[in-house]
Parts: structure tokens; C-alpha cells; sequence
DNA sequence: GTGAAAGCGCTAACAG
DNA sequence: CTGTTAGCGCTTTCAC
């Protein structure tokens, strides 16, 4: 049998509720009693029922995360960064993976539900129509987008600008008399794409220069999509100087389709990644990418969401984290280089 | 005011049972009544508690798991196996980060057990002294260790060869005359560490060869350590012609300081690293590794967990899955090599 | 400073 | 086929 409150009320003597005050440190209990009663509690192990306890408390203490790619670091980084922060403030993590996938992820969210967690963060997709967005409306308790969006409730995301990182990527480029600029772009469906997209067309656009859409691929971001993007270019005898990728890994791979193509970066291809995974300063060369603050970017969504759980009423507003262009070795070395 | 069983019976007319009977699919229920529940069950939002629902019931569908370490690739497969199997069977995952820390680890399984978790699944650290283990021995509910073992409870483990893994990597190198060997090892204080090490003095021993313990480093497993390894060994001027690496990760950094001293690879140096990440085919040069099936072992891990769960009694039998030597570019080319 | 009683939402046991 | 009752372990009144 399981030692609970009943347990140690029988063995001291004293009632149930007195054992429960003395175990969550309640006041106005005699010192004597607090030391018998926790120290019959020690010697019998007892473990708090934290099941039993949220029967009665609003609270769970427990939150909820989707990642949306188990396998992708970059998104391994957000929630060691919710972790961190929800072990800070005793928080525990249910998680489940939604594969990018729309009706998984919205199934992890009922489930999450149905544990009663306080709140979740979820790293969405887009949804196809509005069923996605309706979805969330209906909520009820607090939940925050951590590194991406869903339109109409950008206010519940913190977000890295993905904008503006773009828009420098191309704007360093096309500075630099680049006008043939591969762009590997992300998958349809999440917002990282779309805003970069755009801040790819700003960057055109302020130079102006003309952009060209038989210069963007759009991938799902696996190295292998890179390697294949590349030799096709290649065989199809696309003229590039520079490619771009939507992350770190599409950029693993398009070096090493370079490398073997003896194509040799910065020299005659440049290349730019984005996510500044740990791995990106040990490619060969070491990869100009944006340096995207993924750790606090979970830590901050932890720490705002809490603080939606503590006032239900508070006004959620979005939350804008910068990035930054970071030079390594894959750019030209014309530029100030910093690892 | 959330609904619950009460609510849809109050507004159908049936007792709070018979709703609960439909709702879960129970049998000896009229297909009318099941009709005008459920339809009233979809038009409130009906969530059901599982809070509540573990209240009665012996399991509560959720099990624990705490990674050694949230930012390394290899215990996100792992995850992520442990994850695809939890779903596919209906589980749900509380995870914790546990950074190697033998207090944290403990911490968390307690908080796993209070949460009344059906099992748990642990990446150990190893335990300076006896008291993890009586710490695991007093545990009521079912656990597994993923890719570690604790002495005393191997039985609980599954595992990847890490003693044959390593020791067909310098039965390699040592057949191929190398006699100067560095050997980044892994952390004091893990089970892998252990075993590598004793496979590596096997394959020593095997080739009537005498290992050098002054070839033999101990680094925590970051990519800064390879590095820095390899700087103060040239530093030192030291002589070796191989370079074995406790993981990817670390045979990174090893590469990125050989090619900073123009040291080629494989013609002046052949470096093998271990675990076979998802990066590693995209090193400069592709990198020679032990491949560990790690998403295997966590899917493997949560299968046999929930075996222990359905049936208490069963015997622990550790598990032993198997690695490979997998040769790409950084190992010499006299060997067949593949991607 | 301590105890008794009620009840969180659900499921199981027992009736009918 | 459906309803009534009890109780899971805990916290929260409300007494004394």
C-alpha cells in the first residue's frame, strides 16, 4: 500500500488535515507536531499525490509542449530553454511531437487539455484554412507560439524576426553585386517562410533589384533537400554566386553538394544559412548564418506564459526577439569575421 | 464553467454513469441514448478529466523520461523514439532535463512518481556512490535506462554494444598498423565511458599491443573539448597518426583543429567518432563513425516499458542492440566505404 | 492549533 | 439498459 496522508494521520494520530498542513508548510501548526509529523512522513517515503491534489487546486502546475520535429536541434534548443525555466519555477513539461502535421498537433493540445495543464507552447503550423485558427479561440486556458505564428493571433508568439534577418542576409548579397542568389527556401505552411520570403523581396526591392522566383526553391529543410538542390542547379546549369538557405541544415548539405561539384565557398559560391545551430561554427568552412537566440527564445515563452497563468486577464501582446547576422567563413572575406 | 459528465447529464436526463459509459465507449448502452449523448457531449466541448479519470484508475497513460542532456542530438533520437512508440500505444510524456546531474536526476523521478507516472524511462548518470542505486531499487513503479546502465540493475537497460562498438574501431586502426592512438574519451561517471574504454583495451590486447594510458583523454563531450584536445596535443607534440572519438560531437571540433594545423584527413590522420549523427555525413570529410540505431532504441525502450506496466511481474533482461563501424571518408580509403 | 465534513470529476460495484 | 452509491487522496471551509 502507497503511504498517503491517511497513513501518517493513523501512525501520529492526528487528523488527515492536520498532516496535510504540516507537509505543505501551512502556519499555525505547533512546532512539535510539524516535527513528528515529518518525520513519520520521512520514515514511511511518502509521496505527495500531486493527481489527488489538483482534484481540488486550479492548478497542475504542469504545462504542455508541441514541438513540431523532435529531430531538428534547432528546436531541441527552444525547449531546453522552456525546461530551464520551468524547472525554475517548478513547473513540469508534457511534450509531443506534431511532426509539422495540423490535426497532431491540435490532437496534442486536446490531450494537454484534458490533463489540465495551466497553459502549453506550441511551435504551430500554419493551417491550411480556418480551422486552425478557430481552434485556438477556443481555448481555455493560456497558451504562447514560440518562433513562429498563426495569423490572427500573432499577439500570443514570441517571435526572432525573421523579417529583418532575411532581408539583411540579401541586403549583405546584393551590396555586394550579387545577382544571382540561390534561395533555399522553408516549407509552405509555417510562418518563418513567408516572413523571410518577404524580407527577401524588401531586401530586392530597397536595391533595387529585380527578383527572380526561378531562384527559389522552396524545401522541407532536411540536409538531403540542400545536397539535391544543389545538383540540380548544377545540372541544370543555373549561373548562382551565392545561395541562401532557410537553415543551417539545408546549408550542411548544399556544402557538401558544392565540395563535390569543386565549387569553393566563399570563393566561388557564397553561402548563407540561418539558426546558428552549434554544429555551424565546425562545417568546413564555418558557416555565415543568423545567429537566432533559440534557448531564450523558449525561456522567454516559459517565463511570458506563466505570467498568463498567474493573470488570466493580461493582454497578450507579441513578443519580438532580434537576430543577427553572424560572419564565418562560407561569406567573403571582405567582411568582418567573428566567430 | 468547464463541462463535465454532470453537465451533459443535467442537459440529457441521464445520470452522470450512463454519460460516463457512453463517453467511453462502454458496452449494454442503447444506440439512442448513445446518440443524444454523444451529440450533446460534441456541442458542449465536452473535454474529458483525465485528472479525474486517474483518480480511479490504477494508470494514468503517462510516463516519465529524463534526458541526460536536451541539447545533444543523440538523446533527441532517442526521445523521439520513445515518443513515436508512447503514441502510437496512447502514452503520454513528462519529460526532464537532467544535465548529467545525478541530484537533479533523482529529483525528477520523484517528481515523475508523484505525478503518478506508469513507468519512467532515465538516462542515467552513473553515480559516484551507492546511493543511486538504493535510490532505484525502492522504486514501486516500472523503469527502463535508455542507452546507460546503472551497476547493479543492468537487467533495467537497453543497450547498444558500446564495448564491441568500440573495440572494432581500434581493431581496425590497430590492424592497420597504427600504434599511435588518441583516444578523446567520454565523462567519468557514465556507463558508456566504461565500456568503451574496456573495448578498447580488448582490441589492445587482441593485437598484442600495449595501450598508452598518456594517449587517453577524458572530455565531457562538447565540440570545444575535440577541439581543444587536439590543439594541446600538437601543442605538446605529441606524435599520432589516429584519433578516436567518444562521439560526433567531439570528433567536430577534431576535425575543425586538424584542418586549422594542415593536417589532412584521412592521409595524415584518420579520425573515427561514434553515434553517427545526423550530421556527421556532412562533415568535411564525411565522418567515420560507430552507428548507433538510436531512434531504434528509444522506440525499443518504451515498448518494453510498457510490457513491464501490462504485467508487473515480468523479469528484467537487459536488452542489447546492435552498432556498427560505418566508414566514410575520414577513415583511409583500402576500406570499402558507403554512405 | 487542530479536527470534522464536504467535495473536486470520475469510475466501479451493485441494484433493479 | 440505466441509476444509485461510494470513494480515489487531497484541500478547503467551518467549527471548536
Amino acid at each position: 500500500m502507497r503511504t498517503t496522508l491517511k497513513t501518517i494521520a493513523t501512525a501520529t494520530g492526528f487528523s488527515i488535515n492536520t498532516v496535510s498542513r504540516v507537509l505543505r508548510n501551512d502556519t499555525r501548526i505547533s512546532a512539535s507536531t510539524t516535527r513528528i509529523i515529518q518525520s513519520k512522513a520521512e520514515e514511511l517515503g511518502y509521496i505527495p499525490d500531486a493527481i489527488a491534489s489538483s482534484m481540488r487546486n486550479p492548478r497542475t502546475r504542469t504545462i504542455g509542449v508541441v514541438s513540431a520535429d523532435f529531430s531538428n536541434p534547432f528546436f531541441s534548443e527552444i525547449i531546453r530553454g522552456i525546461e530551464e525555466r520551468a524547472q525554475e519555477i517548478g513547473y513540469q513539461m508534457l511534450v509531443g511531437n506534431s511532426e509539422e502535421n495540423e490535426e497532431k498537433e491540435r490532437h496534442l493540445v486536446r490531450l494537454f487539455l484534458s490533463r489540465k495543464v495551466d497553459g502549453f507552447i506550441v511551435m504551430p503550423v500554419f493551417g491550411k484554412d480556418s480551422k486552425h485558427l478557430e481552434f485556438y479561440s477556443s481555448i481555455p486556458v493560456p497558451f504562447i507560439f514560440a518562433g513562429r505564428y498563426i495569423d490572427g493571433l500573432k499577439s500570443h508568439s514570441v517571435l526572432h524576426g525573421d523579417e529583418d534577418g532575411e532581408e539583411s542576409v540579401f541586403d549583405y548579397l546584393l551590396k555586394k553585386g550579387h545577382r544571382n542568389i540561390l534561395y533555399l527556401s522553408g516549407p509552405d505552411g509555417i510562418s518563418n517562410t513567408q516572413d523571410r520570403d518577404s524580407g527577401r523581396q524588401k531586401a530586392y526591392d530597397n536595391n533595387d533589384v529585380r527578383s527572380d522566383q526561378k531562384y527559389v526553391f522552396h524545401l522541407t529543410g532536411h540536409p538531403e533537400d540542400g545536397y539535391q538542390a544543389i545538383n540540380t542547379a548544377i545540372n541544370k546549369s543555373m549561373e548562382f554566386s551565392a545561395v541562401v538557405c532557410f537553415n543551417d541544415i539545408i546549408a550542411m548539405g548544399v556544402l557538401k553538394s558544392l565540395a563535390e561539384n569543386d565549387l569553393s565557398v566563399p570563393n566561388d559560391v557564397e553561402v548563407i544559412g540561418y539558426d546558428n545551430l552549434m554544429f555551424s561554427q565546425f562545417m568546413e568552412p564555418a558557416l555565415t548564418t543568423v545567429d537566432v537566440p533559440k534557448h531564450r527564445l523558449g525561456y522567454v515563452a516559459m517565463d511570458i506564459l506563466e505570467k498568463h497563468i498567474n493573470d488570466p486577464e493580461m493582454k497578450y501582446e507579441t513578443n519580438h526577439l532580434s537576430s543577427r547576422l553572424l560572419f564565418r567563413d562560407s561569406t567573403g572575406s571582405d567582411k568582418a569575421k567573428q566567430r
